[in-house]
DNA sequence: ACTTGTTTTAAACAACTGTTTTCCTCCATC
DNA sequence: GATGGAGGAAAACAGTTGTTTAAAACAAGT
C-alpha cells in the first residue's frame, strides 16, 4: 500500500531534483495538463494514464480518487508557477512606483505566458472560478503571499491613517486590472482587433498602462489625459 | 420532427410573453441553473428533465443535442441579464462623472446579485473562461455592446487625440475592477474579513471605490489618498 | 531459495451517460 | 369513423466512466 493519508503529495513529490521517473510523478505530471485542458469532469483517468505511460489502475493506487489526484495537480501548479514566476524583492529604498511597476510586470507575466497561458495558470484559474477543495490551499501558498506583498507596497503609498479595507479595494483594483486578460482572454480578444493585440495588449504594453492608471489613481503620476 | 435548423430557439423562446408552459420553454428554463450549477460536462440530461418536468427523451427531440441546449441555455441567460440590468442611458448634458459612475454601477449589479450571483451570470462566466460555442454570440449580444458604450463615455473625457487602443485599456481596466469581485468571489471571501467584506465590499460600497479610483485615474478627481 | 511486502498489469465491474427506438395517446383533418 | 402526424412516456442501447479485483512481476531481506 502506497497512499496511507494525506501525505500524499509530500511522499510523491518528493525532495527538489526529483528526476520525475516514478510512476506517481509522471502521473501527476501528467495530470495537470489533461486536468486544466479539459477541466475535471472531462478529463478522463484513462487520457491521464496514457498521457504518462502508466497503467489505468496506478491512479487510484497512489492517489486514491480522481478527487485527490486533482487537488495534488492544483497545488503542484500553483508551486510550479510560484517558482517560475517569482515575487519580487526590492532593496530598501526603491521608490514605490518602481515596486507597483515590477508587481504588474510580475502578476500579467504570471498571468499571461510567453505565447499562451501555461497549463499551470489554467488549472489554477479554473480552480478558482470552481471552488472544488483545492481553493484554500491555492490561496494560502499562492494568492494570499501575493496579496499581503502588494498591500505593503501600497501602504508605502496612501497616508498612513487610511482604514485597512481601502488598502484591500486598491490591492483588488490593482489585481483586478491584470487578471482579467486571463480569465477573459477569449473576450479580449473578440473585441479588439487582432493587429492592435499584439502591439498593445502584450505584457509589456499592459504594464506600461496599468501602472500608469494605478499609478495616477494614487496621485504619484500625472493623469491619464496627459 | 420539431428541431429542423438553427432556429430552434426562435421557435422555442417564441413571441415575448410566453407563459413557459410548453415543454421545450420548460427545459429552457431548467437547463439553466443546472448548467449554470454543475457545468456542461457535470451536468446531465436527466437532472435536467427531472427538475423540468418533462420526459427524458425531450430535449433530444427538442434541441436535438445537449451541446445544442446548453448554447441556446446560454443565449438566454444573456438575454435575460441585459434586460433584468438594463444599460444606463443618460439624457444629453449629463456629467461624465455620474456617467462612470452609474457605468459602474450596473456592472457591478450585473455581476453580483442582491444575494449571491444570479445562475445566469455563473453561467455566462462560466462560459467565458471555457469558450464552447456560445462565446461569439454572448460578446455580440451582451458584451460587445457594453464595452462600447463605456468606450463612448470615456471619449468624452479623455482628449480626442488619444489612440482608440488607449481607451480600450483604460475600457478593460474599468470592467477588469468590477468583474473580478464575481469571477475571483470565492477568493475574496478568502482574503476580506468576513466583518469588513459585508460592509465595505457590499455593491454600493464598491461603486464609490471604483469609481473613486478610475476617475482620479482619469484626472476627473482628487488623487485616492484625500 | 524462499518469504514478504510492494508495485504493475490486464481484466472485469457496476454505474451512469447521451441518444435512439418503440409504442401509445391525442386531436385535427378528410 | 378512419387517417395521419405530432407530442409524450418508457424502455432499451451502446459507449464511457471511475474503481476494484486478482494475478503476476519485482525487489529485498533472511
Amino acid at each position: 500500500m502506497a497512499t496511507d493519508n494525506t501525505t500524499i503529495a509530500a511522499a510523491v513529490v518528493s525532495e527538489e531534483g526529483t528526476p520525475a521517473d516514478n510512476t506517481a510523478m509522471r502521473i501527476l505530471n501528467a495530470a495537470g495538463p489533461v486536468f486544466a485542458e479539459r477541466g475535471y469532469q472531462a478529463a478522463t483517468i484513462r487520457e491521464i494514464c496514457q498521457a504518462a505511460k502508466v497503467n489505468l489502475a496506478s491512479v487510484n493506487y497512489y492517489f486514491r480518487d480522481k478527487e485527490r489526484l486533482y487537488i495534488e495537480a492544483v497545488k503542484q501548479a500553483a508551486k510550479l508557477r510560484a517558482e517560475q514566476v517569482p515575487l519580487p524583492d526590492w532593496p530598501p529604498g526603491m521608490p514605490p512606483e518602481v515596486k507597483v511597476r515590477s508587481f504588474v510586470h510580475t502578476l500579467l507575466s504570471r498571468m499571461l505566458g510567453l505565447q499562451e497561458s501555461p497549463w499551470q495558470v489554467r488549472l489554477m484559474t479554473r480552480e478558482i472560478l470552481q471552488p472544488s477543495g483545492a481553493t484554500q490551499e491555492l490561496v494560502q501558498a499562492y494568492i494570499g503571499p501575493l496579496f499581503q506583498k502588494l498591500q505593503q507596497v501600497i501602504a508605502e503609498i496612501v497616508p498612513g491613517d487610511m482604514p485597512p479595507h481601502r488598502r484591500q479595494q486598491i490591492a483588488f483594483s490593482i489585481i483586478g486590472q491584470c487578471v482579467q486578460y486571463r480569465a477573459a482572454a477569449p473576450i479580449v480578444k473578440l473585441l479588439v482587433p487582432p493587429e492592435e493585440l499584439a502591439s498593445h495588449f502584450s505584457i509589456d504594453a499592459l504594464t506600461d498602462h496599468i501602472t500608469g492608471f494605478t499609478l495616477a489613481a494614487l496621485g504619484l503620476k500625472e493623469p491619464i489625459g496627459s
